[in-house]
DNA sequence: CGCCTCCTGTGATTGACTTCACAGTGAAAT
DNA sequence: ATTTCACTGTGAAGTCAATCACAGGAGGCG
């Protein structure tokens, strides 16, 4: 529902999401000096199956050393190739508000490879200033800056109204993907793919699950 | 994985989160004034297909009439009602930082059903003052506090060091559900929920599925 | 060297969600 | 009144992910 396209692929989307969640363990891990880990050791940390994790891990081919477990270098750098998260990408940011400031002081996303290049707004009082270093450019300059900065990723924090367009334009001029805190329903335009952040709905599903328990007492 | 406890409900949890998005779309429909709407209309607009919106419905004996569709002010009040949001509810928020206070100053959650209604941090400089209006404590009055608001719903966006604790002492005090946006994997307390917003997982996925997708041309 | 133990990788199975397809139905039209 | 039409609700089929369970193998140890 939340994305486009889903085409063959050799790794599932599920099994891609919980590469992540491996991943950060893993260097927490490695942090402490741990070279090698067992599935079960490493599933129960992260609250996953031991069968799932080698699951996950062999869908890619993996090379779990059967007496000492799986290398937790290599599987940090493995990960990070197939997430493409192994060289630092530029992305953009559409919306310099209470949000859209927050995820621009953030500094956890330069660590995992992500790097936002260029904020859009179309306020005034914003536009030509820097937050946190990076440049608020006008919208209208969103077509030349995607080009110039070779952005393939944007992240969207603007208001509703007007947000398709801004998608439609962004796809036009080479953008490939979106994370839309924005809520509202859009269009996914050929090629792209979507992935929204609903933190209402998440309240929600979190109030239905206090509730449904509350009943079942 | 993100959830603990998942007994035998009635309506499936993947339904509820779609639930969020067609109360959405049909608040949207309803300042329209739009009475009434066909199963197909409004999968369309939301982009599922016609049957899993009519399957989602059914899940708790909706009332579609066959002619003219499903009524649109009846669904969203039964919707609420389901989803436990048609009374407004307080929550809570630990880690009044950069994000924390961006989620106090939005005014979406309110039209929505939450209200958070309290704050905590640790930092001497942010203890005591108002953000947005509500009042930040220190994480040391959590138990009463709490208590005195009748928090169930807790959102986390402190520091990674010492949030399992945060969590075990709210669960203690009485909150069942943890909404978390810091990147560490928590152990949930028996009797609670706990859903992660990871967004620089979400960013990773993305990232997976540009890439891939250029390596298929 | 051979046995034993424990772990990985994976075929098979189960379970859950989605989609298909159609019977039943109510309203409008004639 | 009857016919027609389009829509809803749902049994059945299909699809996909999670889990089970075990064959095979690598090292440790006597
Ligand atoms: N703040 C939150 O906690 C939160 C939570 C969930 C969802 N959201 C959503 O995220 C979005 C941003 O939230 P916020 O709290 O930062 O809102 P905000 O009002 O503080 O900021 C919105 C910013 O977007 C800019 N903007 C508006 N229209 C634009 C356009 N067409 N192009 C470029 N920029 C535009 C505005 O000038 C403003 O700077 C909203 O859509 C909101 O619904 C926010
Ligand atoms: N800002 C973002 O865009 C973003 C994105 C993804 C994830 N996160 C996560 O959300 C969390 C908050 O992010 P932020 O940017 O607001 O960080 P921040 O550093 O601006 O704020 C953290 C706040 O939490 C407080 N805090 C620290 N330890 C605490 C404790 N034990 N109890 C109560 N309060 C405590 C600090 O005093 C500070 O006010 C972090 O864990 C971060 O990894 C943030």
């Amino acid at each position: 529902m939340a994305l486009s396209r889903n085409e063959d692929q050799r790794v599932s989307l599920h099994t891609v999401e919980r590469l992540s969640v491996y991943r950060r363990k893993l260097e927490e891990l490695s942090h402490e000096g741990v070279e090698f880990v067992h599935s079960h050791q490493l599933a129960t940390m992260v609250g996953v199956t031991p069968a799932q994790l080698r699951r996950d891990l062999a869908s890619f081919g993996s090379y779990g050393n059967i007496a000492r477990g799986y290398e937790v270098a290599k599987m940090i750098t493995t990960i990070s190739r197939i997430l493409g998260t192994d060289k630092l990408q530029n992305v953009g940011l559409v919306g310099v508000g209470d949000l859209g400031r927050a995820l621009l002081s953030y500094r956890g996303f330069e660590e995992r490879g992500f790097h936002i290049a260029a904020a859009f707004d179309i306020d005034p009082a914003k536009v030509g200033r820097l937050f946190a270093g990076r440049r608020c450019y006008h919208l209208d300059e969103l077509e030349p800056v995607i080009a110039q900065s070779n952005l393939r990723i944007m992240v969207l924090a603007s208001r509703p109204e007007g947000l398709q367009d801004i998608i439609d334009r962004a796809a036009a001029a080479g953008v490939r993907a979106f994370l839309n805190f924005v809520p509202r329903t859009t269009v996914t335009p050929p090629g792209c793919f979507i992935e929204r952040i609903d933190i209402s709905a998440k309240l929600e599903k979190l109030s239905f699950l206090v509730k449904q328990q509350e009943q079942c007492t």
